[in-house]
RNA sequence: GCGCUCGUAGCUCAACCGGAUAGAGCAUCGGCCUUCUAAGCCGAGGGUUGCAGGUUCGAGUCCUGCCGGGCGCGCCA
């Protein structure tokens, strides 16, 4: 895999350690975009960090350093700068054929990694007892973003949907769903919303039904058939309901992706026995715990991973070391990332030191939580409706929708209703996905309709408007016979900016493969956009020279071309026309 | 009480292992359409990066303390 980036990381760094004499590995070359345009395309701050240790002067052993670089088609120019900065400024001719490649090979505009991984993602993961509501949205698409980016960079990239199909809850329910007639069971199981707050009254209220519930759960332990025959009635009804919800969202979670908590049930036991084993097993008033010396609690005193309660029962933490095992062993995971809320984090802190210490997975399988914030709404609390209920996910979807169909009858009036429609389900849709993937994800963030459809901004109506302004253009020459062309050569400022910013996307890709932000894609495409439609209102294309008018609309094919492969990488499919 | 996390322009958000003068959008004000989608572009104003120290050539970023918000901390998931 090599980058613009990566190159001259090589290239400097090379030169560093010759002028210093230190080896390669001691030395970091500090590559980044030049902060200014005044100071080139990129720039290098290694130098500084290493000068003083040789009691040098910076900028004498930047001097040094730019004259160990090589000649090379890459560079035009190298200058000393400030306190001992090398700025870089790439060769035109360098930016043309990069640029003319990417047009005759538009899959290698994405750089594969040298080594691929397998990685499992845990994202979604929606508890089966409910119907997904708004707290599912953050999982879902900013898992089914990070899936689709390790993949592109070649990596094999395993789903895994842990849905909550396990539980106390679930006897309330099927013993609800059992009470009903055949029919009355599949008219109340269409709101599983209101099927759940029905089964909870009953058990609240009717001792009765309480008492069946009850034994319904342990019945169901027991592997009962009747009893399992309601529960997987109970599941494909849920599942079905998320399965509409994951198509409406456009993520690309199949039933193929879910391996449910009950997977697990019969491995429970033996974790508990292999922890035991490892004598990292503690029993602690009736409960059997795992106590670790990095996790203290109130004035220093251990604090207990529980892993089997006094009952008996198993607890998420034990499911979630079955999990981890089965990733580890039989997945044959070299990372495994859980997209889940940020709350979470002291549990999988946890979770993670516990199979690692009880050699559940091998000290070089990396367990990472990709963490995220709350979704807010306007009033920077938890999202709800006016009534305080919990927000249910396909009702805020087609909210979006219809807010997209009025804003585009509102600005192209003209457009068939047909037409209108299938436009406001792509940017309804897009719009709520982009504006949660566009914000850093550790971080709460609120929900606002009128930002994230507004074509102002960093937003999914502005992308996708500057991709179908290009298919506009490319439509309209096309009608005089004129095609992109393979062959490019910036000629303007803008122009070049614009080839620049295409060249560095695989950059942004190799990043987002180590530390799985998606807002940093969301902050390239944006500024691609913005570089685009510069580089569009400088550099007429209609009115060119032939030879510049094919070489200009290759420039206008490729951006169009990496808004598109960057968008899917979000989820997003965009409009040739809107 | 202990731990995690956040605090950046009026608002919503950026800032790639510590780099040069902290950037966008909204809102406000001012320009640009008989020319490729004005759903766009250009410009202006707006900041003691919560406060106080420290580390160093250099700190929004790292360390310490404080202030303020959010969250988590034994048998729910």
């Amino acid at each position: 895999m090599h980058t613009i980036k990566s190159r001259l990381d090589v290239i400097v760094s090379e030169a560093m350690s010759q002028a210093s004499g230190m080896a390669a590995e001691e030395i970091n070359a500090q590559v980044i975009y030049a902060t200014r345009p005044e100071f080139g395309d990129y720039q290098a701050n290694g130098v500084m960090a290493i000068a003083k240790r040789l009691g040098k002067k910076p900028r004498d052993l930047a001097q040094e350093v730019v004259d160990a670089i090589p000649g090379n088609d890459l560079i035009a120019k190298l200058e000393i700068a400030g306190p001992g900065f090398i700025n870089i400024t790439l060769a035109d001719e360098w930016l043309n054929k990069q640029a003319s490649e990417y047009r005759i090979a538009p899959s290698n505009l994405i750089a594969r990694l040298d080594s691929p991984q397998t990685i499992v993602v845990d994202y979604s993961s929606p508890n089966l007892a409910k119907e997904m509501h708004v707290g599912h949205l953050r999982g879902t698409i900013i898992g089914d973003a990070i899936v689709r980016i390790q993949s592109a960079l070649g990596n094999n990239v395993i789903r895994q949907n842990h849905v909550g199909d396990w539980g106390t809850q679930f006897g309330m329910l099927i013993a609800h769903l059992e009470s009903l007639g055949n029919q009355e069971a599949s008219r109340s199981l269409a709101d599983l919303e209101v099927f759940y707050r029905e089964a909870k009254q009953r058990f609240d209220s009717e001792p009765e039904f309480a008492e069946t519930a009850r034994s319904y759960v342990v019945k169901l332990q027991q592997g009962d058939p009747a009893c399992l025959e309601a529960w997987q009635r109970f599941i494909d009804e849920s599942l079905g309901h998320c399965q509409a919800v994951y198509d409406q969202l456009g993520v690309a979670l199949t039933q193929d992706d879910i391996r449910a908590e009950s997977f697990y049930n019969s491995d429970l036991p033996v974790i508990i026995e292999d922890l035991r084993k490892e004598k990292l097993l503690t029993e602690d008033d009736g409960a059997n715990c795992v106590f670790l010396d990095e996790f203290k609690g109130k004035d220093g005193s251990p604090l207990p991973v529980i892993v089997q309660k006094r009952d008996g029962g198993y607890l998420y933490a034990t499911t979630d070391l079955a999990a981890i095992r089965f990733r580890g062993k039989e997945l044959k995971a070299d990372r495994i990332l859980y997209v889940v809320d940020a709350r979470q984090s002291l549990h999988f802190q946890q979770v993670f030191a516990v199979a690692h210490k009880a050699g559940f997975v091998s000290d070089n399988c990396e367990l990472t939580h990709i963490a995220y914030g709350t979704m807010m709404g306007e009033d920077g609390k938890p999202f709800k409706t006016r009534s305080g209920d919990t927000v249910k996910l396909r009702d805020l979807l087609d909210e979006s929708v219809r807010r997209a169909f009025d804003l585009v009858t509102e600005k192209n009036p003209d457009l068939a209703e047909e037409e209108r429609h299938k436009i406001a389900k792509t940017v309804g849709i897009a719009a709520v996905k982009y504006s949660d993937l566009s914000k850093n994800r550790t971080s709460d963030y609120i929900f606002d309709w009128r930002t994230m459809l507004s074509f102002d901004g960093n937003t999914a109506p502005y992308l996708l408007y500057a991709f179908a302004r290009i298919q506009s253009v490319i439509r309209r020459l096309a009608q005089e016979g004129v095609e992109p062309g393979n062959d490019i050569t910036v000629t303007a400022d803008a122009e070049r900016r614009l080839v620049l910013k295409i060249s560095q996307f695989s950059e942004v890709l190799q990043q987002m493969g180590k530390d799985c932000y998606p807002n940093q894609l969301c902050q390239y495409l944006y500024e691609l956009s913005g570089t685009f439609m510069k580089f569009y209102e400088s550099c007429p294309i209609l009115k060119a020279e032939p030879a510049q008018q094919a070489s200009r609309l290759g420039v206008a094919a490729l951006t169009a071309e990496v808004l598109k492969q960057g968008l899917n990488l979000l989820g997003i499919e965009p409009l040739h026309k809107m």
